[in-house]
DNA sequence: AATTTAACCAACCGCCGAGCG
DNA sequence: GCGCTCGGCGGTTGGTTAAAT
């Protein structure tokens, strides 16, 4: 036979732990130990069922579980965690010190789950929400069908992070100028490319573009803006000449509050980086503003700078909870590869 | 000041794998 | 080998508090 059940529920308490029922608790498992969770309740004197007496203890009770407010950091180790972990609390709880399972998830639904909708990014998937942005039907114009030749290729995946950079400006260009987005759409269609050589044409510009940006820092002695430099790109630049209108879009986070903050730093991928994302002039949230609500919108919007990007993150003592919306729309997106070392761990 | 709505979070519920008898 | 419980986990609920009307 099996053990005997560990408790009679009929008869025991429920609902909120009293402050006498914790000490109660507290005593007995600082004197003897948890040891049997079945057998503690009697011992202890407790009306409770072992189960209720050990989540009091675990969630609440045990002398390392640090309260209060969660940092800046922890909230970036739990976003990191999560999108390698998926909901695993407990996988989480076990990298930040002081914190309980239960904690992390509480906060996760309650902050950063809505802050990311917010965003326009998926929590589960920690993509943007491309299903509020009818973007496959541009995908699917513009990248599916972009070299009719390799006609039996499959279609680009929709997580490919530098596909969704490229599907989101191209939504950006069809939103604010439908006749140069199909325009551009058919140079794309004539010029045979394949999806993955219009990856490679876009990542080889911003790597010449960055490359440029860290020239001119050094030249001039002085900062030079993003804005500053990508109207000095060359005439030939291969997929921002495809799409012209892309710089324009660039050139616009100005205005917008967002985006070139002019603090490149030889680090011109911010600007790059936060734009399609957030919303800035790329505005993948322009699609749909009322459900993808833009922090870019507001004057308040602060791109990282050296002033508040301390080690890599935001000094915690300097941000406001916009600035974390920001800062993490861009961690998601663009720290994942990194944080994959951590896999290792977890194998 | 009273009422309603939203946010927060401790606690419960139910499932599952491991292990006991 | 089987039946059962324990301990752990993730999802959900509901009470409390704060903010808005």
């Amino acid at each position: 036979m099996g053990r005997t059940p560990c408790c009679d529920k009929n008869g025991l308490k429920k609902g909120p732990w009293t402050t006498e029922e914790d000490h109660k608790l507290t005593s007995y498992i600082q004197l003897h130990g948890p040891g049997n969770w079945r057998t503690l309740p009697k011992n202890a004197g407790l009306q409770r069922c072992g189960k209720s007496c050990r989540l009091r203890w675990t969630n609440y009770l045990r002398p390392d579980i640090k309260r209060g407010r969660f940092t800046f950091e922890e909230e970036e180790t739990i976003i990191q965690l999560h999108s390698i972990l998926g909901n695993k609390w407990s996988a989480i709880a076990a990298r930040l010190p002081g914190r309980t399972d239960n904690e992390i998830k509480n906060y996760w639904n309650t902050h950063i789950r809505k802050r990311l909708l917010r965003n326009g990014i998926d929590p589960v998937t920690h993509a943007p929400r491309l299903d509020l942005l009818d973007l496959s039907a541009i995908l699917g114009n513009a990248l599916c069908h972009v070299n009719p030749a390799a006609g039996t290729q499959s279609p680009p995946s929709l997580l490919n992070p530098e596909l969704l950079r490229i599907a989101a400006a191209l939504a950006s260009l069809k939103q604010e100028n439908p006749e140069l987005y199909h325009q551009q759409q058919q140079n794309l269609t004539d010029s045979q490319t394949t999806p993955s050589q219009l990856i490679q044409l876009q990542q080889a510009d911003l790597e010449r573009f960055l490359e440029l940006n860290n020239n001119n820092d050094n030249n001039s002695g002085s900062q030079v803006s993003g804005q500053d430099n990508f109207a000095s790109l060359p005439n030939d630049f291969g997929f921002w000449n495809t799409i012209p209108e892309l710089s324009e879009n660039c050139r616009s986070f100005q205005s917008c509050g967002a985006g070139l903050s002019g603090n490149n730093n030889g680090n011109g991928s911010d600007w790059y980086q936060s734009s399609l994302i957030s919303g800035g002039g790329g505005n993948i949230g322009n699609a749909d503003s009322s459900v993808i609500s833009t922090p870019l919108s507001s004057p308040a919007q602060v791109t990282p700078t050296s002033s508040n990007f301390v080690n890599g993150s935001l000094s915690a003592s300097t941000t406001t909870e916009d600035e974390r919306e920001s800062y993490c729309s861009s961690l998601l997106k663009f720290e994942i590869p990194e944080s994959l070392e951590l896999l290792d761990d977890f194998m």
